[in-house]
DNA sequence: GCGATCAGCT
DNA sequence: CACAGCTGATCGC
């Protein structure tokens, strides 16, 4: 999920509101009036102005993104088409689209001339006024004028219960006894220290570990929880299952005394193995959070055994005619590892990793890292690297260090990255970008489900209601994702 | 001086 | 736009 994303909710007003009652499931909902008044910074304006609009719209009735959630109940229809939306699409083609090709990324032929727009407003930086000054969430004045006052979103926390998931930035909230954190990716453990004493964090075993070695998160405040087990936590029945996304990321299962089942999948990659999933099965899903991440059908990828199938291929073809090659793969703090695994086993290679990324991989308690990692450069051709040094200059530095032994780099970007229609699933379609003699692939292996992927899982499971938790930032996006889960759901 | 946070960047 | 951060600057202690 993408930071920026979450602080445009985090502009949400509704969105943040950590005194916003629960509403019941099905009822009708009118959410409190915001009070408390705004000050919102030139550069953002006019993603607030549509806000407000889109608040304002209707008979004097609030039309907020909680509100439209909470008042649909099981009928989607009744979500109404926005009228104040020109001004939010207005505002999308004057932003400025600063994006790299992706098709330059991924080294593809039929690159689209970037799309040009005016510069965009000179960035200021925000100010907001006294603002829930009446929640635990109103800092200290100070703070609060300097620094953007952060409350939990509605979408991190369950109703009906005293959790939260994934929402560590808000300091204690209010009404939480525990915390759930679905994996160990930055932007969902976000705010965590070591100095973490807001309440017990709930999480797998894997990711467990991982709070205390990379954050030395104090143990008691850790609560270990095994997939696939069923814990009851404040009345509530937990059960984590496994996510497909990173290493002990997980899907939570939450079952309610009333008999109310929600699924939060945290970020996931859906497939059809979930759909043995027996409490998948079992139970109706009243309430799904989704991960939107690739919500819209431009995001197609192949498989995630197709993609390694390619990569080694690729790899094994540069080696017969440049034997002297040394392999790099780039990857983040954990994910993705399945790519140089993949490599490693094909071509009977150790895997060298920095002392910090290995004390991780270690960590995972998994016999491929036990066997296959090393401690020394020299030792191997296959190399995990931080993804951000996979840029030429950086990669011919790199080599300069075993100038005896490689003469090339061959890179590999893994990255869940594509709006290819045309691509899909023809990798030959991806050339490499080279310059000298650095080679680096961009491949579309992701750790996030695609458009078809999602929209499988969701006419699987038929939750009454879906909550996206990605890419809700502005109303025309989130207009789009629930149309499309209207149209998926239909009939 | 240190850790935490933020804007900007990829 | 977004992945999941990283970097360097700034803030608070």
């Amino acid at each position: 999920m993408n930071v920026a994303a979450q602080e445009d909710l985090a502009d949400y007003p509704d969105a943040w509101d950590d005194n916003l009652e629960w509403p019941e499931l099905m009822d009708d909902v009118v959410l409190d009036e915001r009070k408390g008044s705004y000050e919102f910074a030139q550069e953002e304006g006019e993603e607030h102005l549509s806000i407000r609009q889109e608040e304002k719209r209707g008979d004097g009735e609030e039309e907020t993104f909680a509100a439209d959630f909470y008042r649909s109940g099981t009928d989607w229809s009744c979500l109404l088409p926005a009228d104040g939306h020109s001004n939010a699409n207005n505002h999308h083609t004057q932003r400025k689209l600063k994006q790299g090709n992706l098709f330059d990324i991924w080294g593809l032929k039929n690159s689209k001339p970037p799309i040009t727009s005016p510069p965009p407003p000179k960035k200021l930086k925000t100010q907001i006024g006294p603002l829930h000054s009446n929640t635990a969430f109103a800092k200290s004045t100070e703070s609060v004028q300097k620094n953007r006052p952060r409350l939990c979103p509605f979408y991190k926390r369950i109703p009906g219960t005293p959790f939260s998931v994934d929402a560590f930035r808000y300091g204690s909230i209010q009404g939480c006894s525990a915390y759930f954190l679905t994996h160990f990716h930055y932007d969902h453990y976000g705010g965590l220290t070591k100095g973490w004493s807001h309440g017990p964090i709930h999480c797998t075993p894997l990711t467990a570990r991982l709070l205390k070695l990379c954050l030395s998160i104090n143990s008691s405040f850790i609560r270990p929880l095994e997939l696939d087990t069923e814990y009851v936590i404040e009345e509530v029945r937990v059960t984590l299952l496994e996510a497909n996304h990173c290493p002990g990321a997980a899907l939570i299962h939450f079952r309610l005394p009333t008999g109310v089942c929600y699924l939060h999948t945290g970020d996931f990659r859906a497939s059809k193995l979930m759909e043995s999933y027996h409490l998948l099965l079992n139970h109706r899903i009243n309430v799904l959070y989704l991960d939107t991440t690739y919500c819209n059908p431009k995001y197609k990828f192949p498989s995630k055994e197709y993609v390694l199938n390619y990569v080694v291929g690729v790899t094994k073809e540069f080696l017969k005619r440049q034997p002297k090659t040394l392999v790099v793969v780039g990857a983040y703090s954990i994910g993705k590892e399945c790519v140089y695994l993949a490599i490693s086993k094909a071509l009977g290679a150790k895997i060298y990793a920095s002392a910090s990324r290995r004390r991780i991989l270690e960590s995972f308690g998994s016999s491929d890292f036990a066997t296959s990692l090393c401690k020394k450069g020299e030792d191997t051709l296959l190399h995990v690297l931080p993804i951000s040094s996979l840029r030429f200059e950086s990669l011919k530095n790199y080599l300069k260090q075993y100038k005896n032994q490689f003469t090339s780099v061959l890179a590999f970007r893994p990255t869940g990255w594509t709006y290819s229609e045309s691509v899909g699933k023809q990798l030959d379609l991806i050339r490499p970008n080279s310059k000298g003699n650095v080679t680096i692939y961009g491949v579309p292996y992701s750790e996030h489900s695609s458009f078809t992927e999602m929209k499988e899982f969701v006419q699987f499971l038929k939750p009454d209601k879906i909550i996206p938790t990605v890419n809700v930032g502005n109303p025309a996006n989130r207009d789009k994702m629930q149309s499309y889960f209207r149209e998926w759901l239909k009939g």
